[in-house]
DNA sequence: CGCTGAGATGCAAACGTTTGCCTAAACTAA
DNA sequence: TTAGTTTAGGCAAACGTTTGCATCTCAGCG
């Protein structure tokens, strides 16, 4: 269907081989020729067959990205359209495609995951979650094939690379910043804690707890997917302790919104009886009301350095594994307020 | 470095041929014959070499989707993970991959289609959006390249095939379900006149005014791109009128959300002052306060039914083009009210 | 017993590239 | 002039499949 190098080759008067190699710019070939080459190119309307090409360079140039399972609303979360913006944009300046894979079971996200490697579509995968006993990263770590994660690793952390905020750090500061606001019953309402990042979040925050000196109490903390009907069980028993919390860390800005919602319903209001942090700085969380004090992780940038990362993996196999950290910065918002300030403001 | 069929064929003591053809499943080969080779195949972990097979057959097996430009913010709406649910399930199915294209600027997003489609990376391409005299679109109606678009073509409506909602009935309708609750003044909201879904909603609304009798104010009408700072000041410009609208038809939850904070900016309340309707109903729709009454238009399917048009026009070249009217439904929950309560809950 | 035809499988060309190696021409140095 | 070297480009194999056609083996038939 589509013209060939044979044809182009024919039309300037050359063999295929030269062809090939002005493609190629390769500087055997005189600029005189190359030119004459180009300008049949650009007349026959030639393009490469990249499936001929794969074919024998073994590499096709393109980079698989797994999301996680759809079967829940995470999915929703823009972190993922903006994490893949992010590596959409080094893919698209390296001549890179991007394949996609998804699944509603975990069990069909291996599928297409194999299908891409074992079929040799691609030449290197981007993980964009972190979980223990990942199927998916099980069989790319035991196929020693090209990947990076976005997150961090449950176990082998520095040979997988990887590229991450300081999630423990990031937490730890926020939990001190409602702290410095006065609040002393914090609680922490996260994802599954298979998620690596739901585990570092919570980590830094009791870490400042216990800097602060303040008890990390069992009760306060709520582990609930995203936005089930559990959850509003969940936050309703948080708030029916004899004590309950003032100040809320939460792990996703797209949770807050929920758990803002569910407080209202029990006559609770943000900021001023509970003050909330988030993470993600999703842009959400600047439009909705109160706007969320939360943590910009840069979603963008962690997707460009993961595909940075893996695209460098690919054309140097022995580069070695990364860590790659990006920077975060806490956004003040309207979610938080200090302690003293409590109810003033709708008295 | 993986088995070849050559590999597979030597040890189950065959032609390649007769392992391609057990591939395939031909009925010329013998069942004997076939579960020799099939075990050969396990015993080595033969998988096939997509790159080759699409070289002869001049086929991958993938499909290209494209995001519209991740310039705004608008590639964080959860309409697009959603549709690409819809779409990823059923080429999974199929057994068909997914090819990625977004970029920054419609230039970048053209590049990468035709990357896609003159590399004979993919076998049809799915639009994700409709907007006037767009690039991509004329590319490959002129390409004649198999392709679907979700949403309605601005010409040429019955040569390509598209997937779409009834937008003008939709909107009619829920605008009209405004108008029994009392308001008389009802302002739209949409984004970009280019694109083909705003046009439809905004006729559907028109038609329902001029159904009911009422006038369709030109300052009634405000387009902006999705939620930039100078939609502030159209939707300030909106409220300041002599008569201002006492219900809204916004053509976006998304977009929903904004407004309703920046209407609480100017101390107005949803739907206590203003009465709001809009489209979608993506997950954020339920979970914000209030909670929105809202066209569910069926995202899922609507990305399932593309992926399922396009591979059947893929796989039968003759097929005719068609047009697929997904149902809608439309959700009411409380940023609506009957005007005569206006203000009562507040005073 | 030879022929026909069906059934099962093999042969080899083709798909469109890339690339190691070879060669012709032109140039250089002595 | 000659031998050596560089330059520019061609030849052909290889990548891993698919597929039209050829071949082989038998069974059945007359």
């Amino acid at each position: 269907m589509g013209v060939t190098i044979k044809e182009v080759a024919k039309a300037a008067g050359v063999a295929p081989s030269t062809v090939s190699r002005v493609i190629a710019d390769n500087p055997r070939i005189s600029p005189a020729t190359k030119k004459r080459v180009r300008k049949a190119m650009k007349e026959l309307g030639y393009h490469p067959n990249v499936n001929a090409r794969s074919l024998v360079r073994s590499s096709t140039q393109a980079i698989g990205v797994v999301m996680p399972s759809s079967a829940d609303k995470a999915l929703q979360n823009p972190f993922f359209p903006e994490v893949l913006r992010g590596i959409s944009a080094v893919a698209h300046d390296l001549e890179y495609s991007l394949l996609l894979s998804t699944g509603e079971t975990e069990e069909e996200i291996l599928e297409g995951v194999q299908r891409m490697v074992y079929g040799n579509r691609v030449d290197g995968v981007i993980l964009l979650y972190s979980r223990l006993k990942d199927k998916v990263m099980e069989f790319l770590y035991e196929q020693n094939f090209p990947f990076v994660i976005v997150g961090k690793p449950n176990e082998n952390t520095d040979t997988i690379s990887h590229v991450d905020n300081d999630n423990i750090r990031a937490s730890r500061e926020i939990t001190e910043h409602l702290i410095e606001l006065g609040h002393r019953c914090i609680g922490f309402i996260g994802g599954s804690k298979d998620l690596a990042v739901t585990v570092d979040r919570m980590t830094g925050y009791e870490e400042a707890l216990k800097k602060a000196g303040l008890k990390a109490k069992k009760d306060y903390r709520v582990h609930t997917e995203f936005l089930k009907s559990g959850g509003r069980k969940a936050v309703h028993e948080l708030f029916s302790l004899p004590e309950p919390p003032t100040g809320l860390v939460i792990s996703d800005d797209l949770m807050s919104i929920g758990v803002i919602n569910m407080l209202e319903e029990f006559g609770l209001y943000v900021p001023e009886d509970v003050s909330i942090v988030s993470f993600n700085n999703v842009y959400m969380a600047e439009v909705t009301r109160p706007p969320l004090t939360t943590v910009d992780i840069n979603i963008y940038e962690l997707g460009a350095q993961a595909s940075k990362c893996l695209i460098e993996k690919i054309q140097n196999k022995n580069e070695p594994a990364k860590r790659i950290i990006v920077p975060f910065e806490i956004k003040h918002r309207l979610s938080t307020q200090p302690l003293n300030e409590e109810t003033t403001k709708r008295a």
